[in-house]
Order: structure tokens, then C-alpha cells, then sequence
DNA sequence: AATACTATTATTAGCCC
DNA sequence: GGGGCTAATAATAGTAT
């Protein structure tokens, strides 16, 4: 069981599972990042994600408690 | 010259000058992910960043070359 | 403010269950 | 589909210019 990773090449990966494992990992990976960046710099900001499938993730923290988005 | 970096603490950065270097640095590499996410995985996402001055950043990429919020 | 460097931490690809 | 593991890549905090 080698572990070689390959340096990542951003283009689309074509094999469906490899893609969605992907999807998913690196989504809450963004998720992460975008919550890290609105509370360490005390900043709004919205990050909306729609699957493949069509299925939306969206995320808008916010430092007053109400969404970005809260209206819509 | 030490470089010994701190274990991030994930709450807001209280030094201005610091905030700003960090909100500047970290946007861009959000925006990176989420250009990369979109890519790999084929699939449409918005992100968007106010500053605390109330600027705004956004980014919409697209696969099919129509923003996401192009109709805004 | 912007850029560059680099030690260190953080993310994640590939694997297994 | 989800969760854990680990080696490897990627992002970045602190520093300097």
C-alpha cells in the first residue's frame, strides 16, 4: 500500500466517486476556511455551494448573528 | 529571528495592521480553494467577502462561463 | 501596503474499514 | 455514503525588506 500522492492538478477529476469524495472533503475544508476568515478578521462573507446534483449548500456567517443573506 | 509560529487561535485579531495582513492574505487563499473546489469537482459556487471598510469581493466562477449571480 | 521568505501548521489524496 | 489514518502537498504566521 504505497501512499504516492501526486502533486494535484486542478482540472476536473473525471472517475465520479474519486470526484464526489473530493466534493465533500474539500467542501468542509472551504467551509472551514471561510468561517476561520470571518471570525479572525471580523468580516462578513457568504460562500454558496451547489452539487453536482443540484443540491446547495450554503453558508453565510455572520459577526452580528444575522446572515449576509438573512433577507432572501 | 525566531519563527516560531503560534498554533492559530481562531477568534478575532485585535492589532488593525495585523487583521488587514491576514484578511488580505487569507481572502486570496480562500478564493484559491474555492476556484479549485469549483474546478475538480465541476460545480458552481459564489463567494463573496465584504471588508470591514464595506468593500466588496466577490467571485462567481462558473463552468458554463455564466456567473452564477450573473442576473444580478 | 505589498512582496518575499520559510518554519511550521493545516489540508488533503489515497488508502482501509 | 462516511470516518479514520498517514504521508505528502499546500497554506500561512511571523519576520524582513
Amino acid at each position: 500500500m504505497k501512499m504516492v500522492r501526486q502533486k494535484t492538478q486542478i482540472r476536473k477529476i473525471e472517475n465520479l466517486a474519486a470526484r464526489q469524495v473530493t466534493f465533500s472533503k474539500r467542501r468542509r475544508g472551504l467551509f472551514k476556511k471561510a468561517q476561520e476568515l470571518s471570525t479572525l478578521c471580523d468580516i462578513d462573507l457568504a460562500l454558496i455551494v451547489f452539487s453536482a446534483t443540484g443540491k446547495l449548500f450554503h453558508y453565510s456567517p455572520s459577526r452580528s448573528g444575522k446572515g449576509v443573506f438573512s433577507e432572501l
